[in-house]
DNA sequence: AATATATTTGACATTAATTGTCAAGTTTAA
DNA sequence: TTAAACTTGACAATTAATGTCAAATATATT
């Protein structure tokens, strides 16, 4: 079994298990099924709004989607860099920093 | 002292630390002194070419300097969001998992 | 205080990236 | 073999990023 699916990936699966098809999702997301065609296949990222309703027309974890959807959006600012893997250490670091310094003051 | 630097504010100490005003960093760079002051002040983000230049240009560290930039990208992709520090987490596990198989295969 | 120089600000222009449509092509399955 | 689902690629529209410019403000010097 495939331990890493794409966004895409899954939403695919998704649909298809739910029987519907790109036509019946893209009308209620109010796009071209073009694009949703692509999406699933990660021609194309969706936008955070499409996701959202995404979960909602296929019963999917909302949070679990977006975090999905979210890092797949990190990883594409780095997917060229040889440096990648540091500045995702780097930005871990940063963001416990953040956290650490903005409770109640 | 600071331990966590903007990389604006590490240009902008690393410029003054030279001597050197914006004229003559921003002539370098081929832009309007009013980017690079936004630049410093994190008001705009510069490029990955404009980090290249302004590690040569004030002597620093090309890779450090990169990855700070980059690490400053990631965050700026999550900066509103809620389950940020989720998404970098799985981000990283993706990161591994594609590491682990792109050896020479 | 007046002036000169450096920096900042904000309105706007340009360019580049993202998001979308459409129509024709391909695949799948009756 | 034709009908429906999906894919592809050229292009249009929209939005975001990057830049210029001129005026405003701050900082220094005389």
């Amino acid at each position: 079994m495939k331990e890493n699916k794409s966004i895409g990936e899954i939403l695919r699966e998704n649909r298809e298990k739910k029987g519907l098809l790109l036509r019946h999702v893209s009308a209620k997301l109010d796009i071209d099924t073009a694009i949703l065609s692509k999406i699933e296949r990660s021609e194309r990222k969706a936008t955070k709004e499409q996701i959202l309703k995404l979960a909602e027309i296929l019963d999917l974890d909302k949070e679990g989607l977006l975090v999905q959807y979210l890092s797949e959006k990190i990883l594409y600012e780095i997917k060229d860099e040889e440096l990648g893997s540091k500045a995702l250490k780097v930005a871990e670091q940063k963001m416990k920093y953040i956290n650490k310094n903005k409770s109640g003051n």
